[in-house]
DNA sequence: AATGAGCGC
């Protein structure tokens, strides 16, 4: 069961702090320090110190946490004092359950470059549900290292009937692949393949044969003839079109449609960027509306999570604003504190000032003091709110739990009428208010 | 049908 080999002489320490692979077998590690991943929210350094100690002397333990809100992040450190207490736990502990969850083990690896770039990482599917984290890894086991392992689970820890297996060659993961694709493991036949992201996936997708050529970056005096001529080089054409305005003329883009759907995927191979009167063409394969549609809306979303990303921590949301204060009147008051990279005073659709606006500075420190020093100053004629402004989704959850917070409060009748109907004479906007939240919650 | 997470003092 054991496959780290036992270092009989003292490990040889690598630069980076992991101690170098001196005498394992090939692509083995040798190290005393674990990785612990899928750790449950609430589990504390006590408890791994508690479990891993029972297998060997541990030297230091630490569950990490997100510096500010002390929330654990899910993962943690077990170092031992030798590396064959650090196998034996690895061997012995792997997905124990900890408050419920199982645990999952690795050798501590600092540098990610083999984790991002997922070489040896394969996928299992159609998987009997009773075959758990440890069965799985026993049956892959035989064929080559494994870093990292695990069976996806719900909530309550049942099998999802897929799961993952991380190899650390791409040789074994093949080989895992070759043998076991397609095999019954508890009469089920099992599917085995290398893991694929979701958009690796979507581009095998993408690969299916398609007719129509869809073709952008025209000269505007670009002619259906001229494309049929260019594109006619590469198969039988059935239609050309470019398209065109009222006026009749070109809005740059058309479609060519071949007979032949391997003609048109060889058209787009052969004209995809290549220049036609100065104008780099792009060619590909025709989308259906909704298609594009989907590509625009997955890209847009993906670039408005970067700018979110990218202004975690250094965006100060402002409210109270006095309503003569304005953009560069904003980035003033705040430009004692840092760069501010961005700064919009919000405004209703009549430019008047909504009292709210935004600062971005250019680095975290920056912005935590332009909070302290600014909160509560007085400007103009009232007191500035300064707080790190929040994405979408975590406003959204933090109202969503003020209105649960509300609810009992807030609570309608049981048989809640239909519409809100007022007593002559009763406070409408409070039972309003109250109303429009017990609906709003259960949307 | 299903394609994770992810490295410190």
């Amino acid at each position: 069961m054991a496959q780290i080999q036992v270092q009989h002489q003292p490990p040889v320490t690598a630069p980076n702090g992991v101690a170098a692979n001196a005498g394992g077998a090939p692509g083995q590690f040798v190290s005393t320090s674990l990785y612990v991943g899928d750790l449950d929210q609430n589990v504390t350094d006590s408890q791994l110190y508690d479990l891993f100690n029972q297998v060997g002397q541990v030297v230091s333990v630490r569950v990490c946490r997100d510096l500010s809100t002390r929330r654990s992040l899910g993962y943690g450190y077990v170092n031992y004092s030798n590396p064959q207490d650090a196998a034996r736990a690895l061997d012995v502990l792997n997905f124990t359950p900890l408050n419920n969850k199982s645990i999952r083990i690795m050798y501590s690896h600092r540098d990610p470059s083999i984790r991002k770039s997922g070489t040896g990482n394969i996928f299992i599917k159609n998987l009997d549900k009773a075959i758990d984290h440890k069965a799985l890894h026993d049956t892959f086991s035989s064929f080559g290292n494994i870093l990292s392992c695990k069976i996806a689970t719900d909530g309550t820890g049942q099998s999802k009937g897929y799961g993952f297996v991380q190899f650390d060659s791409e040789e074994a993961a093949q080989s895992a692949i070759d043998k076991l694709n397609g095999m019954l493991i508890n009469d089920k036949p099992v599917f085995v393949g290398h893991f694929l992201r979701k958009q690796e996936r979507d581009g095998a997708w993408n690969k299916t044969k398609f007719n129509n050529v869809y073709v952008k970056n025209i000269s505007e005096s670009t002619t259906e003839d001229d494309l049929k001529k260019i594109f006619g080089e590469h198969g039988q054409i059935t239609s050309v079109v470019v398209m065109r305005d009222g006026d009749g003329k070109s809005r740059c883009f058309g479609f060519v449609n071949f007979e032949d759907p391997d003609a048109a995927a060889k058209a787009v191979d052969n004209l995809n960027g290549k220049k036609f009167d100065e104008k780099e063409w792009y060619v590909g394969k025709a989308q259906k509306k909704y298609e594009r549609e989907l590509e625009l809306k997955e890209r847009f979303e993906q670039s408005m999570k970067e700018a979110s990303d990218k202004f975690q921590g250094v965006n100060l949301y402002i409210k109270n604003l006095d309503d003569s204060i304005s953009d560069e009147k904003l980035k003033e008051l705040f430009s004692d504190y840092g760069t501010v990279t961005s700064c919009k005073v919000m405004r209703d659709p009549d430019g008047n000032s909504r009292g709210s606006g935004f600062v971005a500075f250019s680095t975290t420190e920056e912005a935590s003091r332009a909070l302290a020093e600014m909160n509560g100053k007085m400007v103009v004629s009232k007191p500035l709110y300064v707080a790190l402004a929040q994405r979408k989704e975590e406003r959204r959850a933090r109202l969503q739990a003020q209105f649960s917070q509300m609810r009992p409060v807030a609570m309608a009748p049981s048989v809640a009428p239909r519409m809100p109907v007022y007593p002559p004479g009763a406070p409408g906007l409070g039972q309003q208010f109250l109303y429009g939240q017990g609906r709003h919650l259960h949307r």
